[in-house]
Order: C-alpha cells, then structure tokens, then sequence
DNA sequence: CTGAAATGCAACAATATGTACTATAAGTCT
DNA sequence: AGACTTATAGTACATATTGTTGCATTTCAG
C-alpha cells in the first residue's frame, strides 16, 4: 500500500530532508523553507512543493526526520548505579550530539499548536520513560529498590533533570553531571544508602 | 531619562501588547504581527510599526510582557517542608495560571537563535533559583539540612521536574503532585527522614 | 522502445512585511 | 485660550515570501 518506490521520489525526499536538517540546526525552523531547500540542494522549488505542498508540512516533516534518532536498548543486568549510568549516558549523547538536541525545543514550542508536533514529543518521553522504567521494574526484582520509591516519580526526575539542564537552561550535560545525578537517583531509590 | 510620558504612547503600547499577548496564548507566536494586531485593537498599522519597526522587535515585546509575572517573597521560616510547598506551590500557579506557562516554550525555543529571548530564559531561571537557594540556605542555617545534601542539585530538581512536567509532557500540575515532590525534595535534602 | 511519471524552468498570483507621505487629532506649554 | 509639538490614521507603494500553473525535458518501469 506504500506509493511507490521510484528512485527519484526517494533521492529527492531524502537529500531535501538532509538539507532541511541541517538548517534546523544552523538557523531554526524558521529558516526551514522551500527556497531555502532548493538553493542549498538544487532540487527546483517547485518540485519540492509537489512533495510538501505547504510549508507546515515541509517543517513538520523535518521535524520527524531530527527525531528519528538511532534505538539503544536499556541494560538492565544491574546493579542500579550501573544500569542508571549506561541509560543516562545514552540521553546525554542524545541531548549532546545528535539533532534532536538542536531541535526539540523547536518542536515542543510547535507542539501547543500542532497535533503532529505535539505527538512526536509523547512518543519521544514514552520511549525515554519506558527505557528507563526497564531499568527500575529490573532493580525491583532484583531487590534493590526500597519500598517507599515511586517508579513513575523517579522517571521523571531521570528524564526531566538533565532535559531542563541542557535545553532550558543551556548548561553542559558531562560526565560530572552524570555521576551526581545518578548518585542522587540511587540515593532516592535503594534502601542501603543513606548518608 | 525616559522618554515622554505622552499618555498617547502608554496607551497605545499597553493595549497593543495586551493583544499581542492574546494572541501569543491563542495562536503561538507567529500569529503575533502588526496587521493582527491592529485588526484586534483598532490601533493602525502605521502606528505599530512606529513603536516597533520590525516584527522581531513586536514578537520579543510580546514574550517579556509574557515574562513580567508579579514577584512573590519566598517564606523562609520553616521548617523545610513548609517553605517549599509554599514555594512550589507559587511555581505551579505561574506555570498552571499564567501567561508565561504558555508563552515560554516559545521564548526557550526562540532563545536559540536570539539574545533577548536567552537573556528572558536565563532571567526567569536566575530569579526562581534565587527563590529556591534562600529556602535551603535558611534550613541549612536552622540545621535541618544533611551535609551531604548539594544545594545547587536540589535546586535543578525543585525547578526542572515541574518544568519539565507541565510545559514538555503537557501532564497536570496540581496539589496531588505537589505534595510528593516536596516529600521528595526533603526525603533528599533533611537528616530525619530515611524511609 | 514506449507510455507514465518526476523533474526543471519560467511566469504569475496572493499575502506578508515594511516604508513614505499627508491630514487630523491629541497633548503640552505659556 | 491659543500656539506649538507630537502621535495617530489612512493611503499608497515597494519588496520578499509563499504558493500555483503550464510546458518542455529527463528518468523510470514494463
């Protein structure tokens, strides 16, 4: 049922979104535009108006392409300090080094008028959460979690902590971080620690 | 220094902005323009573009008025757990009742590409961290605190989850919610409570 | 090889953004 | 109150952005 698959639709597709992207990022998404795209790639205007015949969509759709970031799977052998590490380091090089870094904020701004933008971001804080829930469920079989943490509440401080440290507030998400962060986190969940 | 006081020039500005910020909540930012502007308020065109040349200049105008939300005195007496209902509690009403809970996904993601909407963004986090700080410093000085307890962690996450919560998830913010962050909070920050 | 489809190009239309000029209304100052 | 100054409304105009259309050319699939 997918059109179909003409060499031309998906090289030009392809090498307009590359584009768009990288002018997401350089310049923002109000910079994203079909001239802009034409110019920078030398796919004619009016072809790229065939394939996104309004510039909402033309945005949107770059939108979806920053998002598409490659999967990791969450270790969940433990112990929780470990396993918390690996899954935190993985959202920091996310947050640093990919385009979504650049972009979300773009697209969370997008989201309180636009019903695809606003569900790119459900998606993307549903496989951030689930990820890190793995994590969590395996500790508490494991034995490690005290009785009194509340899983959902602590996904949420995992994920929330470093999002408004690096894209509200502008500052560097490192390794130094990283490890206070997880301390704090194991701290709140296990029962053996306790300053 | 300031330029006249012509109730002509305050009257205008105030009605155009209160629009403009309207229009900000109702339709996003790029909805904010002269011509919108002047339909809503009678003022003319000609007019808005005397006060503010450039469409840039109107847009920033609009977000700081967004950003001008009354100041509120921390309460610092105590205990801990007190104080930060009380200040989280003033958080929750600015993101959940007003202007700037809609208005600053848009500033944040216009902080990418623009100064004054960064210096808006770091302003706003300047002040409520102050707020925070003060809180903790008093509990510090009254002894309620655990030294191994870092202030500017705690901060991050007083701000960041409620942030991160309402304007990223889209999810409530309300007295249910409250009441377990400042559990939260005080279970990592005071001596007392270990589960 | 041939028909179907995508592209490139150019001209055009509509809207958004910004400027210039003039007449009128409103404020200020004595 | 009267004279001077300043802000506003209205119109026309200039330019860039956004989107459409028709046609010749190129590329693909069978």
């Amino acid at each position: 049922m997918t059109d179909t698959d003409d060499p031309r639709l998906i090289a030009t597709r392809t090498l307009a979104l590359d584009a768009a992207l990288k002018i997401l990022q350089e310049q923002g998404v109000l910079a994203v535009t079909h001239a802009a795209i034409s110019e920078r790639t030398g796919i004619s205007r009016s072809t790229l108006y065939r394939h996104w015949p309004k510039l909402e969509a033309l945005r949107i759709a770059a939108f979806i392409r920053a998002a598409s970031a490659p999967a990791y799977a969450p270790r969940t052998n433990g112990p929780l300090r470990a396993d918390l590490s690996w899954i935190l380091g993985n959202l920091m090089t996310a947050l640093n080094e990919t385009p979504w870094g650049q972009v979300a904020p773009q697209v969370i701004a997008a989201a309180a008028t636009d019903d695809q933008a606003r569900s790119l971001i459900n998606n993307w804080i549903k496989d951030r959460s689930a990820d890190v829930e793995a994590v969590f469920d395996a500790a508490r079989a494991r034995g490690e979690l005290c009785e009194t943490a509340s899983v959902p509440q602590m996904i949420e401080m995992v994920i929330a902590v470093p999002y408004f440290r690096k894209l509200v507030a502008g500052m560097p998400l490192d390794h130094e971080w990283l490890d206070r962060h997880v301390d704090l986190i194991c701290r709140l969940a296990t029962k053996t620690d306790h300053g």
